[in-house]
DNA sequence: GGGAACGGTCCTAGCAAGAC
DNA sequence: GTCTTGCTAGGACCGTTCCC
């Protein structure tokens, strides 16, 4: 018989919001949870998967386009249906689920960002929250168009002025990071310009890549050391 | 206190890249 | 084409720690 903990709770919670996430992202929630802010060892990882596997909870696979195994809680723990994970944002929710996984180890919650209300709001990949800090986090694999741009950054501005948003932050591969960047410098008021910030991390297949210090604010640091 | 979970180590399998 | 090497995933085992 498998016992379920208060952690194996919280991260089927997690798992819920993010919905699919790989080894790498199950090893820093697993740390976040664990308290130590540090992601866990790929076995430990592994071991916590089989075992939720076993009760059921969790499902994994290895589709072909990706080198590691991909996670989803089942219905049975979540009440919802199997991702499908050859859709093209297969990758971007598996990064989106990583970047998530780093924040709750540097003590953050993090939750979806709420459901646009009109055509030209724009929804987030998620909000990280520690007290009174919130922050908007996107995650950029694929650069978008300086249209899409302008529009996305209007409303950054709009909820940086009128929300109590403290920051937002792009995830870029590094052609990503360049173009954000750019359009950002263009379309965003020069008083608000240091509140958004692009970085890049991941490669083109969705791996993180960034070594040096990724700063969330003054106090906090997501790298691996 | 007993069973489950954890974590370290060792091992094998599968895959890709490079050398020959 | 074959072999070697390196890397990663993950299974098995076992002692330790944790939790109900």
């Amino acid at each position: 018989m498998v016992q379920i903990t208060m952690r194996d709770e919280r991260m089927l919670d997690w798992l819920a919001i993010v919905r699919i996430a790989d080894i790498e992202a199950i090893r820093w929630a697993l740390g976040a949870y664990l308290g130590t802010g540090q992601p866990v060892a790929v076995r430990r990882a592994n071991h916590w998967v089989n075992r939720l596997m076993q009760a059921g909870l969790l499902d994994r696979a290895r589709p072909t386009f990706r080198d590691s195994s991909i996670v989803w809680a089942t219905h049975q723990a979540i009440g919802k249906p199997a991702p499908n994970l050859f859709r093209q944002t297969t990758r971007h929710e598996v990064a989106v689920a990583l970047i998530s996984a780093r924040y709750l180890a540097a003590g953050f919650t993090w939750n979806r960002d709420r459901k646009p209300s009109g055509m030209l709001e724009h929804q987030a990949d998620g909000v990280a929250q520690k007290g009174d800090h919130i922050e908007l986090i996107e995650v950029e694999l694929t650069p978008k168009t300086w249209q899409r741009y302008k529009q996305i950054f209007d409303n950054h501005t709009y909820r940086l002025d009128r929300e109590n948003i403290t920051q937002i932050s792009y995830y870029c591969t590094a052609e990503a990071a360049r173009i954000v960047n750019r359009e950002a410098d263009k379309y965003i008021f020069r008083t608000q310009r240091h509140r958004l910030r692009a970085e890049s991390a991941y490669d083109v297949r969705g791996h993180w890549t960034a070594l040096n210090h990724i700063k969330v604010d003054q106090s906090q640091d997501l790298s691996e050391g």
